[in-house]
DNA sequence: CGCACCTTTGAATGAGATCAAAGATGGTGG
DNA sequence: CCACCATCTTTGATCTCATTCAAAGGTGCG
């Protein structure tokens, strides 16, 4: 079976720290053990439930999640899209209680792991800690991006912000470099991302159509002037993470 | 000299994970040389400038600082607040160029050392290494919180949120347990932290005053009301985190 | 004491939300 | 294969929360 055989052949993990790093053959095992247990997901599938306890981290092989928070007021926040080669459950090293809910947007393939194994892989494996700790650190950067996007810029830069975000780590997780992607997004969902409304998020994709900048035909959305749709939205790609702190490898 | 004994004698890092995990002698130590250079900021000092290449990261001995975005429309995002205990430069283990400025808030006293030194510290010392990602997770969900706060929430949740979120830490930074703080902070301050301007969030402040929530006077502020401001900012307390997936130390 | 900066309050304006209703799309079962 | 229903998109009209503009107090520091 095709999908199965790749799956002992490489890591998701291993690509792409391996393009920041130079991995050893026994990283790579290392890394590829984490994905060794797969499952799949459905559409809409809820993948870990907000105050859940769960075992497992992810990985992501195949399809779109997301991560969010339902607050109080009915309203939603999602917080993250992750694309495959994402690692799916940091949070767990600092809490019990999972933060936040995390949701198949498409159907997916997942890899699990328990979070000991993780606490062996720290142990025995310093390099990858210290790369785990960047994936974390590069996280957390992007997270404040959107809360600037969010907090600070109108409306129309907000989606602009979004899309620039959506299309440059699909990219890279995809190793497509085209100007068009399928968009399995309902308005909504942008809105829940941006903090719009699914109403206002219409208008401002309208717009953003009217004066050139996309296309959109049913799901599928093309970039026609992507350095403006960036300016907008001052847009930083923060896609390639940089390693080379983290010592080589003893021989 | 009063301050410097205590310098020599104990590390900030290393009494906040001390909490959670049983930390060896020499982990304690290894911590410790993390806090050994120590540097004064006057007040409003840029201790980190956004798309610097600083080659240190930071622990906070004594003040108040924050992170933040300069827009390219003049606005500013305020990240997060940073108090003794905290660590502060992550994003250099991700990003050559520092995606945020690092302003001190008051005066204050930061320990620093080199990114080398992390290196040097994970490869040594698993167990650190693993509590290091954790604390990084950690300030990736708080971020998170803001993000939902900021997004989803009216002007007055905002500001109470940060309240929360400020009293909250600074009582576990300063071992204090009382509903007084000094707040150095300019109602535009807040604003930039919370995504509204500051006139709105006087307005905020006098309705939580009117309303026999908060109390001020002059720069100091009091919680009233604790459990009600909680309730009004959906607050979840992240101060208390879980190491207890990181194996005991071997002996 | 005087100046710079911060807080406070009022009034006018505006960006985005809400309400409402008409198309479009797609998945399901007969 | 088609009809139907649920869901999503689109657009207009109205409303509201927060911004903007303006100006009068406070506060503290040099």
């Amino acid at each position: 079976m095709l999908t199965w055989g790749f799956r002992l052949g490489a890591s998701r993990l291993a690509e792409r720290l391996g393009r920041d790093i130079v991995l050893t053959e026994e990283e790579r095992s290392a890394l590829r053990s984490l994905e060794s247990q797969e499952r799949p997901y459905r559409r809409g599938a809820t993948v870990i439930a907000e105050n859940d306890r769960p075992r497992d981290l992810f990985v992501v092989l195949q399809g779109w999640l997301h991560s969010s928070v339902w607050l109080g007021n009915g309203n939603r926040q999602i917080m993250r899209f992750h694309f495959p080669a994402d690692l799916i459950g940091l949070p767990l090293l600092a809490f019990a209680e999972y933060p936040e809910s995390v949701t198949a947007v498409t159907d997916v393939r997942l890899a699990s792991f328990p979070r000991d194994r993780l606490a062996w892989l720290i142990e025995s494996h310093p390099r990858l800690a210290a790369a785990l700790l960047a994936l974390c650190a590069a996280e957390r950067v992007e997270l404040a991006d959107r809360l600037a996007s969010i907090g600070r810029t109108p409306a129309r830069a907000r989606v602009a912000s979004l899309l620039c975000d959506l299309f440059t780590r699909l990219r890279r997780a995809e190793g497509r470099s085209g100007d068009t992607i399928q968009l399995p997004l309902t308005q909504e969902e942008i809105g829940d991302a941006t903090g719009l409304t699914a109403v206002h998020v219409n208008r401002m994709l309208r717009r953003l159509a009217d004066d050139g900048i996309i296309a959109r035909k049913g799901s599928e959305l093309r970039l026609l002037d992507e350095a403006r749709l960036a300016a907008e939205a001052n847009f930083i790609d923060r896609s390639q993470i940089r390693l080379d702190w983290i010592p080589k490898a003893r021989r």
